[in-house]
DNA sequence: GACTTGACTAGAC
DNA sequence: AGTCTAGCCAAGT
């Protein structure tokens, strides 16, 4: 999680699938409640670009703020994955994608 | 050990 | 595009 680069997102799928745990997104949302500080948790999203209700502090205005500052804009209250999903660490692209900034 | 729950997901309508 | 369903699997009761 601490490799999704600033301005981009992943899903919880995702990062199980990197963690060799293709069917265990949900484990990873269950580890995310010990989220230790200075992970960005925040770019974490679900398949769908949703932010989770369960959201750490307060509740998901926090995710959506910390991700805005990033540049991930949110559309209807979710974020475009085809936009700002990330591929992964293995197949990272060169270019982050366009954000204002 | 048998339910229930959950920061999830893919597929069907 | 939204909503529902079945599947998932570790933790909690």
């Amino acid at each position: 999680m601490a490799k999704i680069p600033r301005g981009r997102v992943a899903t919880y799928g995702q990062i199980a699938a990197w963690l060799g745990w293709p069917r265990r997104s949900r484990m990873v949302g269950r580890a995310l409640r010990n989220c230790p500080s200075g992970l960005p948790w925040h770019r974490v999203v679900n398949a769908r670009g949703e932010i989770s209700r369960r959201a750490a502090v307060g509740s998901m205005l926090t995710q959506r703020i910390l991700l805005q500052q990033e540049g991930v804009s949110l559309r209807g209250g979710r974020v475009p994955l085809s936009r700002f999903r990330w591929h992964g660490p293995k197949k990272a692209r060169e270019h982050p994608a366009r954000y204002g900034g």
